[in-house]
RNA sequence: GCGCGAUUAGCUCAGUGGUAGAGCGCUUCAUUGACAUUGAAGAGGCCGGAAGUUCAAUCCUUCCAUCGCGCACCA
């Protein structure tokens, strides 16, 4: 037998080491064109097509990023190898707001502010950041695995993707379902724009709760510092406790600083639960108030300027930060003999930034804003006639939650980087109007001088038409046509608002067509013991840095077994050593069977015996359970069949039982059926481990002698199903 | 406030209407044997609590407890 190991690859004789194989497998890849499904062997008539979620490129890729390409690279795999035609469209995202803030750290850090700069500059050094983020990433794309198409590769920003969101911005004007008002925003002081509400996070707090004397009334509140303005009282118009007054009733009193007059509103708004039953409203900062003012007409006045800092309506606290303020206040009013009595322990939400966790402050400001209703119905009766479904059902109620209850969408962010809003704004009256042709030049309504706005949109109103941008919507190409809707959407669980429902519902207002038939929603990638992954905390684990030390197959594998769909899974490095250690053994397996088989006497095709016939039964429902999992979406549970397979039955019992058949000096039938018995669980388990481990299994096919294959390239092979 | 999920081995988690599984960890033994990135054997669980349905419940139903998450304009 020493001399028969002559034949085996002498790579075989040391551990499978990754770092050895797996670029140059990634090139013999890409340069098969097999990415592309246009040069795909064979008939295939069956589409298959991936969006892949652009990574924000502002930074290198995280466990996530990790997880769904490998979960997504498994899908397109398994769907090429089954004979389909498929397709996964790679690309990158600008990400608007998040790279902004992750530059203004860098330029912090540098002793600069993006205040200091003019919007042009700023533009041009986060997309000079961006562009290289962007090719770094597609760097540690390529590491992962993963089989997508970069002929196909599209980045944010590209003039396709700026045409077809423009278009929609457009078409959603002459559709009435645009329109540009006054309305309570979700401003965030430091940041210095709006947010939707999908971005600000409700943090719970214990405060003190104040009540003040307001006249013949109690007032409470946990803001004192907007008090200044207050000049309307509000209650339930059923509240008996106030029956004696009435709804416009002037009332003189003693305020903050000085006399005031305040007008009584009767209104559905007051909750006579609440505190004492009455309120004073500040509409400017806050939603609720601005919407009773609507209804009644009232006044509204800004108490707290863009930065959050006191207006001269607060007089002697004009200029001072909300945040020092509410204590003095209180104190005033106290001196004042007007501070009825606080309710240390109150509980309540606080609306926070979701970037740097400051509070909220509402401001009335003029924006855009899309009117989702009418849009969301049709999302909602798309999925009633099941036009689109959840592998993970529970998400499914959450969705239509939601969807039921939306809000109109502000998509503008006052933010220099992103997609500029195509439109002018009147000067006078702050009308706005769609202008794509930039010919605009005067207001439509009132005549006056207009300027462009200087806003950009919301980056998500550009991803969310990212399915119809990929496949080259109303472009030259033949990929709308053949590949959407696509095949499923497969993303984080995190973002099916912020973007899958975004999508859909874009997607079905320009195509009448849901953008995608199947949504695959994972869950979130943790430490080992659970715990949200953050750099304060220090448990972050860089899919490089694993990469690096136990081989990308061995992160697919720890990624995906027991990982159940659209839950959160931790990462541990010791599970990931263990597939390391199952790439090796997979390593070992092919030496054995290489070293079995170097005479070649299987060709002769021998006769199976009664235990090869039982054997091979195994191998063959195994293969059929695998099929069925990876068909249902489990790749967890088929990842773990196969690595057991693999393992306890092919390692441990079949081939410790060939070895009195291939050591029988005499060959003949029993040893040439064990020998071809062994061929085909090896290229078998290759096949089947193939859209997990991909390079491992690449690496040894192409060592396998021609006799054992069935195509050059184990990324193209037959899947064993498809005998 | 509304909704969702979890509770199974020391740790992190799968799974099933009929003597409980994985990875890691632990114990003991083995080593010129495809593989020490190994092999063999083993310890370790009244499958959160209570009630119900059932011949049978870790699994289905209800309630409770604890933890986690999502949504939400309560002054």
């Amino acid at each position: 037998m020493s001399d028969e190991k002559t034949n085996i690859p002498k790579l075989f004789l040391s551990p499978y080491s990754p770092e050895d194989h797996e670029n140059r497998i990634y090139e013999l890849w890409e340069k098969s064109g097999y990415f592309n499904p246009d040069n795909l062997p064979g008939e295939r008539t069956e589409q298959f097509s991936i969006v892949m979620p652009p990574p924000n490129a502002n930074g290198s890729l995280h466990a996530g990023h990790a997880l769904f390409v490998t979960v997504q690279d498994i899908m397109m795999r398994f769907e090429r190898m089954r004979g389909k035609k498929a397709v996964w469209f790679p690309g990158a995202d600008h990400a608007g707001f998040e790279t902004q803030v992750v530059y203004e750290k860098k330029l912090e850090k540098e002793g600069r502010s993006r205040f200091q700069m003019s919007r042009e500059e700023l533009y041009k050094e986060i997309l000079d950041f961006t562009l290289a983020n962007k090719s770094f990433m597609e760097g540690q794309i390529r590491s992962l695995g993963a089989s997508c198409d970069w002929s196909r590769e599209l980045f944010t920003l590209d003039d396709k993707v700026v045409k077809i969101v423009y278009d929609t911005f457009k078409q959603l004007e002459t559709d009435g379902l645009l329109y540009r008002g006054a309305r309570s925003s979700n401003w965030c002081p430091k940041h210095q724009t709006s947010f939707s509400n999908l971005e600000v996070e409700h943090e719970e707090r214990t405060e003190p709760f104040y009540y003040f004397k307001y006249g013949p009334f109690v007032i409470g509140t946990a803001r004192p510092e907007t008090k200044f303005g207050d000049k309307y009282v509000v209650m339930h118009p059923d509240d008996a406790r106030y029956a004696e007054y009435e709804h416009g009733q002037k009332i003189e009193l003693e305020w903050i600083n000085g006399p005031i007059t305040a007008t009584v509103i009767k209104d559905e708004a007051g909750d006579p639960e609440m505190g004492t039953g009455v309120m004073t409203i500040t509409p400017w900062h806050s939603g609720i108030d601005f919407e009773i003012a609507k209804r009644h007409n009232l006044d509204y006045e800004q108490i707290i300027d863009w930065r959050g800092k006191l207006l001269p309506i607060a007089e002697e606290f004009a200029g001072m930060d909300i945040r020092d303020a509410r204590k003095k206040i209180v104190e005033k009013l106290e001196a004042k003999g007007l501070l009825d009595h606080i309710d240390e322990k109150y509980n309540h939400s606080v609306p926070c930034c979701y970037k740097c966790g400051r509070e909220i402050e509402p401001q009335i400001k003029e924006q855009w804003f899309v009117n989702m209703k009418p849009l969301a119905e049709k999302a909602l009766s798309a999925l009633d006639a099941k036009k689109f479904e959840f592998v993970t059902e529970r998400d499914e109620r959450v969705f239509r939650h939601w969807l039921t209850n939306i809000d109109d969408w502000p998509i503008a962010r006052q933010i220099a980087w992103g997609i500029s809003i195509p439109a002018k704004v009147c000067d006078d009256c702050g009308h706005g109007m769609v202008d794509i042709e930039n010919n605009v030049s005067s207001c439509a309504k009132c005549g006056g001088n207009v300027h462009q706005d200087p806003d950009t949109f919301d980056t998500w109103f550009s991803s969310g038409q990212w399915p119809l941008c990929v496949t080259d919507f109303g472009g030259e190409s033949d990929d709308f046509k053949n590949y959407y809707p696509t095949s499923v959407m497969e993303t984080g669980k995190d973002i099916i608002f912020f973007w899958v429902a975004r999508m859909i519902m874009l997607g079905l207002y320009r195509t009448q067509k849901v953008p995608f038939k199947k949504i695959y929603l994972h869950g979130m990638v943790r430490d080992k013991h659970g715990k949200k992954m953050s750099k304060s905390k220090g448990n972050v684990i860089a899919p490089s840095e694993i990469q690096e030390k136990y081989g990308t197959d061995a992160l697919r594998m720890a990624l995906m077994v027991n990982n159940v769909p659209g839950t959160d899974m931790n990462l541990d490095p010791d599970k990931v050593n263990a597939y390391k250690k199952f790439a090796n053994k997979l390593w070992n397996i092919t030496r054995f069977v290489l070293d079995s088989t170097t005479d070649h006497d299987y060709l002769n095709n021998p006769e199976p015996g009664a235990v090869d016939t039982i054997l091979r039964n195994e191998l063959e429902v195994t293969t059929q359970e695998i099929d069925a999992l990876m068909d249902k979406d489990r790749f967890d549970l088929a990842a773990e069949k196969i690595y057991h397979f693999v393992w306890d039955k092919f390692a441990s019992d079949i081939i410790e039982d060939s070895k009195i058949y291939i050591k029988s000096d005499g060959g003949g039938n029993a040893r040439q059926a064990r020998q071809k018995l062994l061929i085909e669980c090896l290229t078998t388990s290759l096949k089947l481990l193939h859209p997990f481990m991909p390079f491992v299994t690449e690496t040894i096919w192409q060592e396998l002698p021609e006799t054992m294959k069935d195509s050059e390239l184990l990324m193209v092979a037959k899947w064993p199903q498809d005998k």
